[in-house]
DNA sequence: TTCTGTGAACTGATTCACAGCT
DNA sequence: AGCTGTGAATCAGTTCACAGAA
């Protein structure tokens, strides 16, 4: 697992950090839409609800694009996130599923920023296919390689029923997709190299179930308004 | 911040484990169904894709529930877990936005485990009221309170568009709901004591997006599949 | 003077490795 | 003999606090 060889700028730029650039450039690109220039890291950090001195640290892995006594740039930064996070490219990606969160999924605004191309949605269900879907025609999920190697397809989303999720998997990553979003409330199994994201509604509702249940159970003179279950 | 007094039995469970209890549940309700009784904790933790010592931590802090040289029971670690989450009783759960996230969420299979039941869909367009949604009628954002009050609801799920979340979020929170699972792609502002958490699909493109763009630039020869953007 | 960039201290999570129970 | 439960070691991420650039 050792890297070939130390590259020239070391972009051992750490997951947490990765997991947030995405949310420090949304806030800076509404900064840019009412017209602001510059920003201080305690204003970004505000926004964007963490800590300022982890704000700048984050930034710190990108390299200095800050100045000192006056904060950062804000169209500059915008970009060197944007750089950073590959979204200077287009990015090709298929959903599988054309239920409604795959609907939903393929109707996400311009796909949140800009950086992501929906080459297709596909579904197994021919009751849907030729669907119109945000201007996209639902095909078959047999297109599925056929798709991936002419579009070049490099993400693929999941939005099929557990049972179907991992033979999709096993296509995709068969006919070279490398990173998966996963909706499909199950555990993927993939060789090393391919990454793979999981979004799940279920586990979500039960973290917060657990919270909730703290908060009833034992706070109860500090959460004058907490509700218990049904 | 200190708690009113040491209680009984120390409930300090890291939110890391907190996040990876819902996954064992999962698995370990699939070998329910298969009728398998025991599990080793290299099992499970296969299947569920952790390493096993972080399992058998994780089990630990809900007490000792294993027995050495053979494993755990399946069924009395569905219960220890469903009663740690919380999940033996039923929480109530009201989605705003009944567009095609809020449908595919209010669709979600039996709610994913038992566990939630979904009071209310509501929304502001009234061109969507009185649609039947997973059993249930679209109803009007105007009556939030009065479901929120009625139906005793913990758990408020945000899938409008940006625009309208921070709004809900503050109706929701102004009504007594202190856990918010959030779908728009906002930093969601709330008092201290309720709980947020948030899904958000352009931040999980983008970390993909992030990883695609370092295999492709780097370590071509690790990953002879990997494709461009396009 | 203001605000960035960053060492140093700290906190939390993961992994190792093995003692001890069944 | 096999597998859990857990101290000890390690690693990652956060926060503090301040030196130094503009």
């Amino acid at each position: 697992m050792t890297p070939p060889e130390p590259r020239p700028r070391d972009r051992g730029i750490p997951e947490a950090t990765v997991a947030r650039l995405p949310v420090y450039l949304r806030a800076l690109q509404a900064l840019d839409d009412r017209g602001i220039l510059t920003v201080s890291s305690e204003h970004l950090a505000e926004t964007t609800g963490v800590n300022s001195a982890k704000l700048r640290k984050d930034l710190s892995h990108l390299g200095s694009y800050g100045t000192r006594g006056v904060g950062y740039e804000v169209e500059y930064l915008i970009y060197q996130i944007s750089r950073e996070l590959g979204l200077t490219q287009d990015w090709s990606v298929a959903i599988v599923g054309a239920g409604n969160l795959g609907r939903a999924l393929a109707n996400y605004g311009g796909f949140g920023t800009r950086g992501f191309r929906i080459a297709a949605l596909l579904d197994a269900d021919t009751a849907v296919l030729g669907d119109t879907v945000a201007g996209l025609s639902v095909g078959h999920i047999d297109t599925l390689e056929d798709v991936v190697d002419r579009e070049n397809v490099s993400i693929g989303v999941i939005a099929t029923p557990a049972a179907a999720a991992q033979e999709v998997c096993d296509r995709f990553v068969e006919t070279g997709v490398t990173s998966v979003l996963n909706f499909a409330p199950v555990v993927l199994n993939v060789p090393p190299g391919v990454d793979v994201r999981k979004v799940d509604l279920s586990i979500e509702l039960q973290i917060l179930a657990f919270h909730e249940q703290r908060k009833a159970d034992g706070y109860a003179g500090l959460d004058p308004f907490g509700r218990g279950p049904v």
